[in-house]
DNA sequence: AATTTCATATACCGATCGGTATATTTGTGT
DNA sequence: ACACAAATATACCGATCGGTATATGAAATT
């Protein structure tokens, strides 16, 4: 790797948090000196502007997020332990995800209003890919005949939703066991869609 | 009601949109200018400072979701009734939420960071006493024999997390649809725990 | 109607904003 | 060792930030 591409990487990886937790208009660019050591003309000398590496930024917070999934998934065979999965990695590992500023599309999509529309057309691609991730697990299972034939979709979009109002109302009044217990109960009514 | 206690409630109603829309760190005092037709000199004349602004804006866009469930509430005596009721403001009423720039709580609590303590207890305040009036009527709700015995807390933190997060996704997406399909599944939710 | 009081507007403050032109440094190939 | 290229730092830009002192205006009191 050359040096320009790591010193963007060194940016991109010590910004993400910022971004996270701060927001795109509450980061300013001496926050982004701050958290990288660098100098302003470091920085627009590998990104065009404040925006671009915001969307790298997030890219950054969402992979981060993904490769969680994936560990999660790792082994699991059936669509329903794989449900569960993610329903596990919140539960599990809410310590890292609170720690780095909360569900990186809970605040992007927020926290974007209409004035960075680049911005808010990866979240909104990040959670259609999230939905239709989970649709096709869900799909699978009831053509393996494991899932009982339910909408696949409206099933996903519950779960997202039920993941995401959960992190947001536990790290909002600072009790991970509101997100423990829900994302118990969603376990639960994953089993319940299994065919007894 | 006296000229600058008028001027004070204008600020607060024209400005309510703007910080539920923008963010506190998103809206500059010439945000406030010109949503309001005031000048600077005039906000500062009846807020101390631009942080206060955002507060009344928050209790005020606060006080609109509250109004909202009192109306959905009139002439429900059964608590399942008042339960479904709460539901049935964001099922029913969404498209007045999401023109004000969705849930005020939603939206503040990711908003504000360790940079406005203030806001963030009320934020936290609002979320705890939204809890504690949806596990109040289902406490009454198993008093009366008309719920199971389920965990009041823990059911009440579960129909926050759907709504909430039923509005980000539904929002993000711009799929009204989902947060209509989301709600219907949380009402029979709901009616699963009756006591049949 | 004159006076006083209180609210709003004007004009300005230093600081910081995002961004850039240019100088200096660093690493690399010869 | 030297020259070249690429990357980082310095110094600066106009604009806007949140905030304030003061002037102007409108309402209420007498």
């Amino acid at each position: 790797m050359v040096r320009s591409e790591k010193t963007r990487q060194l940016i991109i990886e010590k910004t993400a948090e910022v971004f996270n937790k701060k927001g795109y208009a509450g980061t300013s660019l001496s926050d982004l000196t701050a958290a990288t050591g660098l100098t302003k003309g470091s920085i627009y000398g590998n990104f065009k502007n404040k925006e671009e590496v915001a969307i790298e930024a997030f890219r950054f917070n969402h992979r981060f997020m993904v490769n969680g999934f994936q560990q999660q998934l790792t082994g699991k065979e059936t669509p329903i332990e794989k449900l569960l999965a993610f329903v596990d990695f919140f539960r599990d590992e809410y310590r890292a995800v609170f720690d780095r500023g909360g569900c990186a599309l809970l605040n992007a999509a927020t926290d974007v209003d209409d004035m960075e529309p680049r911005l808010f057309q990866e979240v909104k691609a990040a959670f259609q890919d999230w939905r239709s991730g989970l649709a096709d697990i869900i799909t699978e299972g009831i053509d393996r005949q494991e899932i009982q034939p339910v909408d696949a979709r409206k099933m996903a979009q519950k779960m997202i939703a039920v993941m995401e109002g959960s992190i947001l109302l536990s790290k909002t009044l600072e009790e991970p066991n509101i997100l423990v217990d829900n994302m118990d109960g969603l376990k639960r009514e994953i089993l319940h869609l299994k065919t007894s």
